[in-house]
DNA sequence: CGTTCGATGCACT
DNA sequence: GTGCATCGAACGT
């Protein structure tokens, strides 16, 4: 399997939508006990802010929040709807609470892995590979990730982010962007960025009428 | 196709 | 007590 490059600390060390639009095209991955498994990000939100009301950093500085606070590089890892835990990265600088959530992926190795941590918690087995990582919860479940890896350093860790050479995704064209997912404020923000078309990608997936490829306002 | 709704635990008010 | 950065089963069209 291929063996790629990890993204440095200061590649997160930048603006976090700059961070979103680079982090497409870019390998997560988890080396567990059981096994590796990766997949390429096609879908990441940014949250920007104590000034971001759908940051969790709204609420200011709690120990749930902490990790947003810290260094960039770091993953924030939470748990939400009483069973599901969601993976972000974090941005900018310590002290600045700001991070990418990681949306989606195109899985890439540990296929089989994936499949049996997602029966485990399913009643029918997923189909296309194409649904294992699509949506943030369903990634971190293929991907073996919970409670447990809040706060791991995604540059040193067993969890990490690599660049295997893949410009974005190949034949889809430059990063769309539109309203983030789930979310009851600041969806007027569009702070979500996609590969346009591309079948892992959860929720609206074609690229919207207006212009794109640019990073939003 | 589409929409609705239950599962399930915890941080924060 | 309230509200989730979700998911998928179950239903209606």
């Amino acid at each position: 399997m291929a063996r790629g490059r990890v993204l440095p600390r200061r590649f997160y060390a930048r603006p976090t939508l700059e961070v979103a639009a680079d982090l497409l095209g870019k390998v997560l991955l988890h080396e567990a006990a059981d096994g590796l498994a990766s997949g390429i990000i096609v879908e990441t939100e940014a949250y920007i802010g104590e000034s971001d009301p759908a940051c969790h950093a709204a609420a200011g500085l709690t120990p749930r929040t902490a990790p947003l606070y810290g260094s960039p590089g770091m993953a924030y890892v939470y748990f939400s709807y009483g069973m599901h835990c969601l993976v972000n990265a974090v941005t900018e600088r310590e002290g600045f609470p700001a991070a990418c959530l990681i949306r989606a992926l195109q899985p890439l190795d540990g296929v089989e892995l994936m499949r049996a941590r997602r029966a485990e918690r399913r009643a029918t087995p997923v189909g296309r590979d194409a649904d294992l990582c699509r949506g943030p919860a369903n990634l971190a479940t293929a991907l073996g990730i919970d409670l447990r890896h809040n706060r791991l350093d995604l540059v040193t860790s067993a969890l990490r982010i690599e660049d295997r050479g893949f410009g974005v995704v190949d034949g889809f064209g430059p990063a769309a962007w539109g309203s983030r997912i789930g979310i009851r404020v600041g969806t007027d923000r569009p702070w979500r960025a996609w590969v346009p078309g591309h079948p892992a990608v959860s929720g609206p997936r074609e690229r919207p009428a207006t212009a794109g490829g640019r990073l939003p306002a």
